[in-house]
DNA sequence: AACAATAGTTGACAAAATCAACTAATCTTC
DNA sequence: GAAGATTAGTTGATTTTGTCAACTATTGTT
């Protein structure tokens, strides 16, 4: 074990997170809840999604996730489904109302990062981007094997 | 506004998020939550911390750190000592006993991190931590302005 | 001295998350 | 194709986590 390595990584996780944290900020602000934005996100990118893929892509309680649906449902941002291959499962659906939802805190993330990062030059910006494709890039090699 | 680079951010910011979470688990495990064990590394960095000093760090509500060191204190894990200076404000240490688990704890991060990472190669680990050392230098660099 | 501000505590509560038991449907195996 | 096991999602009960406001004691301000 590397420990000089995994004190720098650990170092920069902190400052990540606390960094993720300021962004996080403008949902606090918003109607919705953390997990709710993330539920949204997933059925907003997952088309079809059945409950369950929620489930798992987030590893959420399945029950909190019925829960929170039971309230998009009511507040006519999705649309469920029983499917008819598998009575058991349900498919959902953004409405149309819970597509601009999403679209509305997606801007609003969008541009609350924007704010964040509104000095960095053109240049800087490509090179953050670079080394954030890098760092994925390694850590997925590394997943693999 | 960048919609394409705020869009890679926002994405590599998913996939980190999703890393941080593989590496906060080894918590669930123990004995502490993840907001406790975010104070013990408070106490155990910035020595004679004052209440107010977590607080402002880790920027939680007074009133919950508050019940959390009570528990800290009833599990002698913390001395905590009214200030001479200001008797209003309390000056907080980890015990013996205190300092132990949150060394325990930290092993135990260190340990699950190195697992996540055991594959990969010197030179891979010295890249990354090249690109993370970058990254955060471009983004307090602006930061500042 | 009178009033405002601050550090931390306490009570009451709300939000977030978990656990177990349950229903209905489907899959498995004989 | 019936019996038992498994799965998807719901519901009830509860715990954990976090917030808000009111309060005490102390210190700072005028």
């Amino acid at each position: 074990m590397n420990r000089a390595a995994i004190h720098k990584i650990r170092e920069f996780n902190r400052f990540y997170t606390h960094f993720l944290g300021l962004l996080d900020q403008y949902i606090l602000h918003s109607k919705y809840t953390l997990p709710e934005v993330r539920v949204l996100y997933e059925l907003y990118h997952i088309r079809k999604a059945k409950a369950s893929d929620i489930v798992e892509a987030l590893e959420i309680d399945k029950s909190y996730l019925s829960r929170m649906l039971l309230q998009f449902e009511r507040k006519n941002l999705i649309i469920k489904k029983t499917s008819r291959q598998d009575k058991r499962s349900v498919h959902l659906q953004l409405s149309s109302l819970g597509k601009k939802e999403f679209l509305t805190l997606n801007k609003a993330s969008d541009t609350h990062l924007n704010e964040l990062l509104s000095n960095m030059s053109i240049k800087d910006l490509a090179q953050l981007i670079n080394h954030m494709k890098e760092i994925r890039r390694l850590i997925e090699e590394n997943k693999k094997q």
